[in-house]
DNA sequence: CTTGAACCTCTAGTCGCTATAGGAATTAGG
DNA sequence: CCTAATTCCTATAGCGACTAGAGGTTCAAG
């Protein structure tokens, strides 16, 4: 009953305060008690909840699979098998990612080497771009988002 | 000017109607010429500037940096320095995302390892999830975000 | 000339946040 | 106790790169 203020609370959990509200809207974090005035008072039980977010968050896990998780920890006594089957999907979905980024990985840096750096006709990042046929091999298949930062 | 339907494009090309639509929105792609009945036709330029958009996609290239490496291939007089220094920002880029991901793999993997399948109580999933401190080092200090699948 | 596939625009949804505007509440200092 | 600075509140819109759906129109094969 640490009574904390969401800012504290961002602190402590390294979870920047709109996430956290946001985190509230979606119904991740249980919604705290209000001081009088109305703003948020978070309790222990909230910042642990936060960490595991955002440690799960972390490994990449996705929200729905946060909240699966979340629901299971709650039930120490089950068998943890469903948890077991999240993350080690999770895990194959992490090598799928790195495969494809390896590939990437091999033509860009191809690309880069070939090239002899004079005018943009002649230049291999253009060309290759232009044509699949001067890469090694295959790449990505599938889709790849771009992640952001901060 | 081989005159393509838009459905005929996105199967020559790979991209999906839809993308070719939003593509042509955010002036990605040139406005196609229309039929007496207001329906795109295209031409080999076309398919020529969606292929490179395609390709360069797969290759994780952010929808911005394209659009600069397809102006100056307009300009094939010019010095490619700039498209090869995109090129090598986008190496970079990859790069750390690997690096990220290869740190994550591990964890991952070595919490599947550890668990001994029983209850969720004593599930190492669960427990690191709830314990940043089980895990063997630091991961993703930086921001991931998950792509989809289609 | 009919019919069914392909096309059109427009809007809203995806994921996981982040940013801004325009206020109200709290807290630290004097 | 009062003020000023800081933090907090809600609500809305935006990011990237699409995807999905509704409701209607045009085209091309037979
Ligand atoms: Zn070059
Ligand atoms: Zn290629
Ligand atoms: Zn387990
Ligand atoms: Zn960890």
């Amino acid at each position: 009953m640490t009574d904390l203020s969401i800012g504290r609370l961002a602190r402590l959990s390294g979870v920047k305060v709109p996430t956290i509200r946001y985190y509230e809207s979606i119904g991740m974090l249980d919604a705290p008690p209000r001081s009088p005035g109305g703003q948020r008072r978070y309790g222990d039980g909230h910042l642990e909840q936060l960490r595991f977010i955002r440690h799960g968050r972390e490994l990449g896990f996705g929200l729905d699979d946060l909240r699966a998780l979340q629901d299971l920890s709650a039930r120490p006594d089950r068998s943890c098998e469903e948890a077991d089957g999240i993350a080690r999907k999770q895990l194959a979905e992490v090598e799928r990612r790195i495969a494809g980024l390896e590939a990437v990985r091999r033509e860009l840096e191809r690309m880069v080497e070939r090239c002899s750096h004079g005018v943009v006709d002649e230049c291999r990042v253009i060309q290759t771009l232009s044509d699949h046929h001067l890469c090694a091999g295959d790449h990505a298949p599938d889709h790849q988002t771009v992640p952001r930062d901060t």
